[in-house]
DNA sequence: CTGAAAGCGCTAACAC
DNA sequence: GTGTTAGCGCTTTCAG
């Protein structure tokens, strides 16, 4: 028998079908074919009957070359489904067009929307994406993965990681090492640092100044994790806030929670106890204000009668609780966006050896106001 | 002036920090240097007084090297700071180690939790992932972007958007010309296409059962919108276990919603009307099972004692619902898990010659029974 | 055990 | 306009 043509190769499916709750399955084989290879510039150009270079300028544009010849040329480009290695090209030209994105809890609402900023920009400006997601915040040695995503050369990198206890320790010493530019999310401003965040703090002003507006004098807190930069600016805001409009806010009026709702709901049933007085509370995210809606229901208490309650993030659902709630807004799509802005001018700029600036980017917040928070 | 020495760049940051509504800012200027290269194979040779494939045969833990010139050409590598080139490997080894990643709706919660999956799985098998996330579910030419994936030299691709509309219709075409194995998640079944999914209609046989073992006949269904597989699948279950009770499910029992928890409130009121009996609901997502307790505590229904709601995905704060949501839990994590499984497990065979065989998986679902079903 | 030569797919720099 | 040569950073083959 003849040895298989080696630009194809033979394959064999077999499909299993569970039906549910049964055993039963059928099988069923298929041969069929894939091609194996991609073409090379170097079978364009024999199919061609021209040398690689003059390919090559056809691939690029460049105006050297006859009409007559690229017409021809891009036939065969077509004709072959030819497209060209974008590793050898990255290779040769010392930039691959492509950034490191590195994120931490993907499966966490907020991450994950500015994952999508980034992915719509970097399309936008033409950029791969090289993804990595590290499975805890507060990550050990991040020095490996830098290595590894210089190792595939990427032009610049976005670390879309909040800044959570000392897990930016590794910035003074270790980031001068790296060659490429690099643009950090949500993180404290530092010098020497490009730096994309949403102003938490101006945020966190809102939501406490709507309370405050609202007549309600006896405003607690359930702030996130307070080892997260964003967890601190938001409750030094309703800290600051009462104290500017003459109001203590002591230990007993706000409780640490840990972002999800199920810290929420012990977090809230806490200050009920040890701030019985209380008839508003900003809570740091949407998730715990949830439960906060839940837990009051649940005891009896009217929102926002009893209780004004003020969230934040302003996730998709937050307008279907029960009542609807207010909440801080923010555009985690956006941070995304400028983040990859902000590296792409960086990595142009070197590329054309121009000295590059850090810049620190804070984004505004709004707030949103639903059935929460006003009596109607 | 002496020119620079090539391998620094020197650059100048400037700090901008904006006050919270108010224009001040500083400025800050200091000037730092960055490395602007990395180590190659060469200079480590050179360092170390070998040849490059003495060096190579180190960082490939090769057995014939003597013992003590590995130890000198490692401590050169660590004092180097040296990585190879991921690049330059992927070309003369043809073979990346890279996956091609294609997302759509990224900023919704079962797509980014299913990435999640991809990335654990990758990292674990130490595949590193290139990612292209889709605008739309339903794509317009998506020949560009396996062009791009394969430009990459990508090992294998992930296709981790679900079956919507025809976004399947180039399958059948192109699929072949796609020189690496390819994964599909969440769609229906076809021979010769490895796919992965959830198993949609279990869940939906579950969620129905349980109403009608509750006691409950007159079971409405608010669908995702029908151009999703996911969809009919579930709606599909919800009729035909009503069907198999003996009761029959007309166009009164069910509307279409587009899976957010705006249309979930409009579908719903349209249900009370053409349904006035109803007093069970399966309702195809979480987010609209949500408005529909809204909308039922807005209007004075209890739930579960006038209507028993059944939701589907059993998202993070379902059972912070007000009452907390019964629903279907299925696992978006392991689905990706499962696909980037299935796709080394192919890129393996391929590179031994063996044939590869597709294979249909289907996730199981369970039940998770809370208050918005079961009155106490 | 180690090194020299060739080449992965492409492009920059130069020739003609 | 077009082809030739060299080389990006690495590994493979083969010679010593």
């Amino acid at each position: 028998m003849k040895p298989l043509d080696k630009s194809f190769w033979i394959c064999y499916y077999v499909i299993v079908i569970g039906n549910d709750n049964k055993n039963d399955f059928f099988v069923q084989t298929r041969p069929i074919m894939k091609m194996n290879k991609r073409a090379t510039i170097k079978q364009v150009a024999k199919a061609a009957g021209v040398s690689t270079q003059t390919v090559s300028r056809v691939i690029n544009n460049r105006p050297d070359v006859s009409s007559e010849t690229r017409e021809r040329i891009q036939q065969v480009i077509l004709e072959m489904d030819y497209r060209p290695s974008a590793l050898a090209r990255s290779l040769i030209q010392q930039r691959s067009f492509t950034l490191g994105v590195v994120t931490a809890g993907l499966k966490y609402f907020g991450p994950s929307r500015t994952l999508n900023g980034i992915t719509s920009m970097a399309e936008e400006l033409k950029y791969a994406l090289l993804l990595e997601d590290l499975p805890h915040f507060d990550s050990e040695d991040i020095k490996p993965l830098l290595q590894d995503l210089i190792s595939h050369h990427v032009d610049g990198i976005v670390w879309a990681v909040p800044e959570v206890g000392d897990n930016r320790r590794w910035v003074d010493e270790i980031l001068m090492d790296v060659p490429v530019p690099v643009v950090f999310l949500t993180m404290q401003a530092r010098a020497g640092v490009s730096t994309v965040s949403v102003d938490n703090y101006a945020g966190g002003v809102l939501a406490t100044r709507h309370l405050l507006e609202l007549g309600r004098r006896h405003i607690g807190h359930i702030s996130g994790p307070l080892d997260w930069w964003e967890a601190r600016q938001r409750k030094q805001a309703w800290q600051e806030t009462l104290q500017k409009a003459g109001i203590r806010a002591t230990d007993n009026h706000w409780v640490e929670g840990n972002w999800s709702s199920s810290s929420g709901e012990i977090a809230f049933e806490q200050l009920l106890q040890s701030n019985p007085e209380m008839d508003a509370i900003f809570v740091a995210n949407d998730q715990m204000a949830l439960s906060v809606l839940h837990t009051a229901c649940r005891r009896g208490l009217v929102v926002p009668r009893d209780l004004a309650v003020v969230g934040f993030d302003n996730f998709a659902e937050s307008a279907y609780f029960w009542p609807a709630l207010t909440t801080v807004n923010h555009n985690h799509h956006e941070l995304g966006c400028r983040a990859v802005q902000e590296v792409v001018k960086q990595i142009e700029a070197v590329h054309r050896n121009e000295r590059i600036e850090s810049q620190t980017v804070l984004l505004s917040t709004e707030l949103v106001v639903r059935d929460s928070s006003i009596c109607k």
